[in-house]
DNA sequence: AGTTTAATTAAACACTGGTCAATAAAAAGG
DNA sequence: CCTTTTTATTGACCAGTGTTTAATTAAACT
């Protein structure tokens, strides 16, 4: 009997995003279904699909968002007055804790092997590594190879995808953090 | 009018497994269900609960084996004539190779984060770990530190959980392996 | 007023993992 | 051989999932 909500609280994106988040970001990407979102804002789960195709889609709006912030730190780091060694590593650890920070984001930029979501998310990663390894190559002034840097994010990403599983926060592994960086910064020293 | 199939052919572990297995192989944990299993072997899936109390024990019930498998490799490995050096290479390589061998079973031992799994799955990672780890600190006389056994696991385990997302094999990424391997020995030398 | 358009609902579909009473086949005991 | 017990299998069921769609209604336009 009533099959419509009143204007003044029409559902809208970014609605739905925020309240996807706040469950993605306690639960993770499987873990979180249409129904809970819509429930989430009195809504029923059909509402969403008129604003976004599916879930991939809707969790990818998301974290879209997300990539720029990495992208954002990286900039922000390069542009800090600094020496370039200790650039250098402050860009490993910004990762990691980026990494570490957005759990969730992570799980569903770099880790998902979901299809639907793959086929979404790939120009983000891509741009996102591309970015750092530019950083990678300008601070270590051309000394180290495009095969390293690649080697440099896979040890990194290592790091985050074992960190991420388990429920610690990047405080909890902060030290491990930075002697995982030192190991991985040897190999280039 | 027939709940029950003639002894010749009755449901054993083993087969169960066998059926799990080649779909495991083929799609991943998540995309495999258990009315596909029961209906490869043409039973229905309320008799897989008969023989394994959930998805999770069945699946756990089927890499236990590989897990074994992991560490017979390090065994074979360190019993081989050759100086350390290569040994210590031939190592590194072998966990790789063994995770992109056998992706559905990495992807269960080391990235899934369903909570079910994840309570059958513990030992297993720790003790192959363990033998990982301790094989390294043999190798290199103790010139290395549990910390940076660590990193160097966390920097493989990058190498794989990348690699295992796509659909590339070992062998379409030997040249990558081999580069990632000695940009971490580098760390060490 | 009537018409059109946009947004929401509820019901449906085809799945999922998991449980359980009913049941028939096989094994055991007499 | 007949009866009882055990064991393995079924199929119906539950609660949940992502997704589609016809119906409905609120709002905007004419």
């Amino acid at each position: 009997m009533s099959p419509r909500k009143a204007v003044a609280q029409e559902l809208t994106k970014e609605m739905v995003m925020a309240a996807a988040r706040k469950l993605f970001r306690e639960k993770g990407y499987q873990q979180v279904s249409m129904r809970q979102i819509a429930s989430e804002l009195g809504y029923t789960h059909g509402s969403i699909y008129y604003h976004f195709k599916n879930k991939a889609e809707l969790f990818y709006a998301m974290i879209e968002t997300d990539f720029k912030l990495l992208d954002q730190w990286l900039d922000d780091m390069m542009n800090l007055e600094m020496d370039n060694d200790r650039k250098l590593k402050e860009i490993l650890l910004a990762f990691i804790r980026f990494g570490l920070s957005h759990k969730s984001q992570y799980e569903m930029m770099f880790l998902l092997a979901d299809e639907e979501v793959k086929s979404y998310v790939n120009k983000g990663p891509n741009e996102s590594y591309e970015k750092f390894s530019q950083s990678l190559l300008e601070l270590s002034k051309r000394e180290i190879t495009i095969q390293q840097t690649w080697s440099i994010f896979l040890s990194l990403h290592g790091f985050v995808s074992h960190y991420c599983r388990c429920d610690e926060t990047y405080e909890d592994v902060e030290n491990l953090a930075h002697s995982h960086v030192n190991f991985i910064l040897k190999s280039i020293g």
